[in-house]
DNA sequence: ATTTTTAATCGTATATTCACGATTGATCGA
DNA sequence: TCGATCAATCGTGAATATACGATTAAAAAT
C-alpha cells in the first residue's frame, strides 16, 4: 500500500502556528510582548512612550497582537489597559515548542 | 535614579526572533519545515509534487526559509537538496523558547 | 459646558508578500 | 549533439503590511 502524502496547508495546527508565528514577525510586535511581560500591564500610551514609533503604529500592532490572541486589551475609561493572554502565550509556547522539537529530532 | 526606559527596535535578539518567527509566518513554510523534519532531505520537485503551489511558489518559500537560516540548499547537478539547517532549527527552539518563558513567567 | 486626554480609526503612501506562468541556464541522458 | 529535466529568476498582478498624520469618539477633568 503506497501512500500518497499530500501536505494540506489548511491544517488548522499549521495554520494557526503560521497565524501565532506570524504575530511574532515583527520587532516592534516582540518588544511589546516583552514589555508587556516587565510591566505585567499597560496602557497604549505607556508603550508608545517607550517605542521610536507613532501612537497609531502602536495602535495598529496593539490590534495584530491582540487578533492573534497573544494580548487582552481591556477598556478602562479613555484608556485602553493591555495584558499579556496566558492562553495565547501558553500556546504560542507549546506550539512552538512542539514544532521545533519535530524539527530537531530528524536535523540531518 | 530613575531610568528611563526606551526599546530598542534595533536589538539584535529581538530582530533575529522576528526574523526566525516572520520565517514560519506562513502555512507553506511550516509545512515544508515538517516534510523536511520527515524526510530528512529533498528536493524542490518533491516538495512542490506534495504542496498544492507552483514550482515557483515553492522556490520563493524556500528562498525565504534559506535567508532566514532554517534550511540549506545544496546543489546537485540540475537539483538543489534542501535540508533543515541544525544551526538554524536549533536557534529556532532557543530563541522562541526563550521568548515564550520570559512572556509566560508573568502573565497576568 | 468646555476643554483635555486617550486610543481607535481613516486616509494615504510605500514596500513587501504571495501567487502564477514564462523564461533562463545549467546539467543530465540518449 | 540534442532534447529533456530541474530549479532559479523574471515579470506581473493582487493582496497585505507598515508607517505616518489627521480625525473621531468617548471619557475625564476643569
Amino acid at each position: 500500500m503506497t501512500e500518497t502524502i499530500t501536505v494540506k496547508l489548511d491544517d488548522p495546527a499549521v495554520k494557526r502556528s503560521a497565524q501565532i508565528a506570524k504575530a511574532l514577525g515583527h520587532p516592534a510586535r516582540i518588544a511589546i510582548l516583552k514589555l508587556l511581560a516587565q510591566r505585567t500591564t499597560c496602557f497604549c500610551g505607556d508603550i508608545t512612550e517607550v517605542l521610536p514609533l507613532a501612537q497609531s503604529t502602536v495602535s495598529q500592532h496593539l490590534k495584530a497582537l491582540k487578533s492573534a490572541g497573544l494580548i487582552t486589551g481591556d477598556v478602562e475609561g479613555v484608556r485602553t489597559c493591555y495584558c499579556l493572554n496566558p492562553d495565547g502565550v501558553k500556546e504560542l509556547e507549546s506550539t512552538l515548542s512542539e514544532l521545533s522539537s519535530e524539527l530537531i529530532k530528524t536535523c540531518c
